[in-house]
DNA sequence: TCTGGGGTCCTTCCGCCA
DNA sequence: TCTGTGGCGGAAGGACCC
């Protein structure tokens, strides 16, 4: 007997947000529907008894699309697109407010399907995660000559039984580790299942954009772009060297590995959360003088915010943190370690006080943020 | 028509200390 | 005492992801 090949699946939820809200609201089936914007936008009865929906015409505000339905993306919107760019795009869509404790409620639905076919999962957010299926009863068997049949199968099965705990499908890449699984999974969407080897990189993995490896952002893309390196098989047709000369030691080495699908990163299990953090951008840009009432009050939420998180979830924080975007976008955040970990919320405020003291205010602010981080367990 | 909110991880810089 | 070196925690910013 042969040691067991590892197969890792990556699966990710289709439209996740909008596919739940479609299971809400059949009759938006085939629609063009986006998710995205304020609390303002709910569905509001009429007196038979039936729903009128907004739609996106004359759509106001700063929102940006969360999910958008596979029928509102052929019309050229997408997620992280403005709503008014996106408005004019597709005047006619529908448009829904996110309401992330129903995906939240879905969110464990289908992890819970899941683990019970294969349990070792990580979490990887609300709508994916990776699975190593490497020990899965049957994964390792060859069904009629098909050396995959047997993973096929269990892969199958997994798509099978979120489907029916759910009515959610899903689209699941199996290959041998996790950054080949990521870009497996992309391959047949929606509603699909890829299984790749590492035979198979030339052929399924090398003509794809570099973009699509998880981890090469907008940044890296344009820089390779500039180099004339568009695909993944032209970015593992250069020399390591190269890429370190230009990318640097750690980042140039990861760049080759990826390129020939080399990962050997393990699924993991269990993790803590590192910092945890509120947020939020102004209906209009806020001056620290003129609207100072209203940026501390909300201020003041915010902490009590982050407060409540922290002691809902049991942990303390013990370096407190701003973040402001000022008006021309511009970012700046200050922190601030306590002698002693926290989740009270006039401590925090006060912490976050002093850094508020250590910024210059005099441009009008988009966005304010509180943050906790070095994190502990609140024990007793 | 400018660009949400909640995260993680990495790099760089700086002060402090041995 | 002067200078260098290296580790470390904290702070700030940036890239990236869902």
């Amino acid at each position: 007997m042969s040691t067991s090949r590892r197969w890792i699946a990556h699966l990710d939820m289709d439209a996740f947000y909008a596919s739940v809200e479609l299971l809400r609201y059949p009759q938006l089936k085939g629609l063009p529907v986006v998710i995205g914007g304020g609390r303002r936008h709910q569905p509001q009865p009429r007196a038979d008894g039936t729903l009128t929906f907004a739609t996106l015409r004359g759509y106001t505000g700063r929102g940006v699309i969360t999910t958008a339905t596979y029928a509102a993306r052929d019309l050229g919107v997408h997620s992280g697109m403005g709503l008014m760019k996106a408005a004019l795009r597709a005047p006619d869509a529908v448009l829904l407010p996110v309401d992330f404790d129903e995906y939240r409620r879905y969110s464990r639905l289908f992890k819970a399907a899941v683990a019970e076919v294969a349990p070792v999962i990580e979490d990887r957010g609300i709508d994916e995660i990776y699975i190593d299926l490497t020990a899965v009863p049957g994964a390792q068997e060859t069904v009629a000559h098909d050396p995959v049949g047997g993973v096929r199968a269990v892969a199958q099965e997994i798509r099978n039984n979120v489907l029916r705990r759910t009515g959610l499908t899903c689209s699941v890449g199996v290959t041998p580790n996790k950054l080949l699984s990521k870009l497996a999974s992309e391959l047949d969407k929606p509603d699909g299942l890829s299984i790749v080897t590492l035979h198979d990189i030339p052929t399924h993995i090398w003509p794809l954009p570099v973009r699509r490896i998880n981890g090469i952002g907008p940044k890296a893309g344009t820089r390779l772009e500039a180099m004339g390196i568009r695909t993944v098989g032209e970015l593992a047709a250069q020399p390591r060297a190269l890429l370190i000369e230009k990318f640097g030691r750690a980042y140039g080495a990861w760049l080759h590995e990826a390129a020939h699908g080399r990962d050997d990163r393990p699924v993991v299990t269990h993790s803590e959360p590192v910092s945890m953090s509120r947020e939020t951008t102004f209906e209009r840009d806020l001056h620290a003088v003129r609207d100072k009432a209203e940026l501390s009050r909300i201020f003041t939420s915010l902490c009590g915010q982050v407060a409540l998180d922290l002691q809902r979830k049991g942990y303390l924080g013990r370096t407190i943190g701003i973040k402001l975007r000022f008006e021309d976008f511009k970012t700046v955040t200050r922190d601030l370690t306590l002698p002693a970990p926290t989740s009270d919320a006039a401590a925090i405020r006060q912490a976050a006080g002093a850094c508020l003291k250590r910024v210059d205010l005099t441009r009008r602010l988009r966005l304010l943020g509180v943050r906790a981080a070095a994190l502990s367990r609140a024990t007793g």
